[in-house]
DNA sequence: GCAAAAGTGTTTAGCTTACACCCATGA
DNA sequence: TCATGGGTGTAAGCTAAACACTTTTGC
């Protein structure tokens, strides 16, 4: 590494995007917040803002979600039984335009999330919600019901966006991550119905249930029961310790 | 995302580090450079370097890459079937500690080549020399017999490389990648040896073969053969379209 | 011939799938 | 009683692991 000459090399700035999912209504929603001010203007983006001086790229994150959802993170190297939204670092995207105004470096953040009653617009954020992300993936806008949901995202957060949902996707394959999306205590039926919405896809209730319960750690009865699903009670359990899941839940061709 | 002022967010400098792989003589190394300056001055660091002004984060390890070993890399997005080093984005590193002369944000990537003559001494390098892994990682230095060698590694370089060796070591269960450590045309045995010293474990020949013969778009046979490494003449294959492995190649337990 | 590496065949065990069937509740 | 979701049993089919065996070269 050559010494730094800022003359030679003009600074960069440095930002984390976030990428929110959690499933509401049987869907995978991302948490997008209205642009007050150009570029993109009144657009949809993810959430994100300056790292400070003195952050670490991962505390930058958490103290943005913290901000936009009141939503405690805990990091990926946190203690694995421990109930919160799960966050990890996703990529990094340095387009020299991707941002008009200047370079911006952006370290985009993955986090997964329980339901939550209602986003929060704290900050600079003139308004918060969860939204599909097929509405905001899509191009045509032919999902997009929602006039006031329009695609496409601000900058690049379509790309962004996309490439957190691809790492959600393929991550509950291989280890216990869906179980972030769940309250604390949740039933099989609705870790089922996670894997569900996340993959598009429909699962077999018995074989799903004999494999999650068969792989030890994975889930932990805590005795309760609960008939919130209606029909006969379901055990009630949390997560186990167990972070990778050998063997895979297996996702159906599509 | 609030309006950038620059007095109240000091610049970041932003630059990229390599973590490049290849596979020589049955062990998997990777190339190191040894610092000409302080701060860990002498000591052994992955090869990297600032971004440019207006380079893309890719274009940046490209360039790197070319400068250290004349290595061409064709990124993640690039043809498949084409022969030469695979790039992709690994992570980025950001403590505010990481390097104490100022605030360096670190965009890692990591490089897949098949085992080369030398590596090239090229740029501000003083030196560039090929390292087992294990060497370059371990922190007791009871490996390092090449006394010249010792870890640890400048900066936070041994976690870089190490995320980049679990990264590489994942990737080659469940795509096609590990043929980017073999020449143009290679063997079935060729290829197992990659995945033995990748994984540092002992495969069946004889399932190894039944198996990547029969996953489709994985290996095309040229036609010829060799007996390069003795035995019976093997076939010669290339690499085909397929990226990804299903079913994935299994990682014995260790 | 012998060693060495390349391939093929076969058996066994484990896992996934598909689906028949029963269970326990609320309305 | 019936609808609903929870949970168990079981047989068929696929895959991988283990290993005996044949093939084709160099020395």
């Amino acid at each position: 590494m050559p010494p730094y000459d800022p003359s030679a090399y003009p600074p960069f700035a440095v930002t984390v995007d976030l990428v929110v999912l959690t499933v509401r209504r049987h869907a995978l929603c991302a948490l997008a917040v209205r642009r007050g001010e150009p570029p993109f203007q009144s657009r949809w983006a993810l959430p994100g803002g300056f790292v400070r001086p003195d952050e670490d790229l991962e505390d930058a994150a958490a103290r943005e979600l913290a901000e936009e959802t009141g939503l405690h993170a805990h990091p990926e190297a946190g203690p694995p039984p421990a109930y919160g939204a799960h966050l990890e670092q996703l990529a990094t995207y340095g387009d020299p335009k991707r941002d008009p105004r200047m370079r911006v470096v952006s370290v985009a953040h993955l986090v997964l999330a329980p339901d939550l009653p209602a986003p929060r617009a704290g900050g600079d954020a003139h308004s918060a919600r969860w939204a599909p992300v097929e509405t905001l993936l899509d191009q045509e806008g032919t999902h997009a019901r929602d006039e006031d949901l329009a695609p496409p995202l601000a900058f690049d957060h379509a790309r962004i966006l996309a490439d957190g949902v691809e790492r959600a996707r393929s991550k509950i394959e291989y280890s216990s991550l869906a179980t972030a999306f769940c309250p604390q205590e949740f039933t099989v039926g609705e870790l089922r119905r996670v894997y569900e919405a996340v993959w598009g896809v429909a699962l077999d209730p018995r074989n799903f249930h004999r494999k999650v319960t068969g792989t030890p750690g994975f889930l932990v009865p805590t005795g309760g029961t609960t008939t919130r699903q209606g029909g006969r009670p379901a055990q009630l359990f949390t997560a186990g310790g167990a972070t990778l899941l050998n063997p895979p839940m297996l996702r159906p061709e599509v």
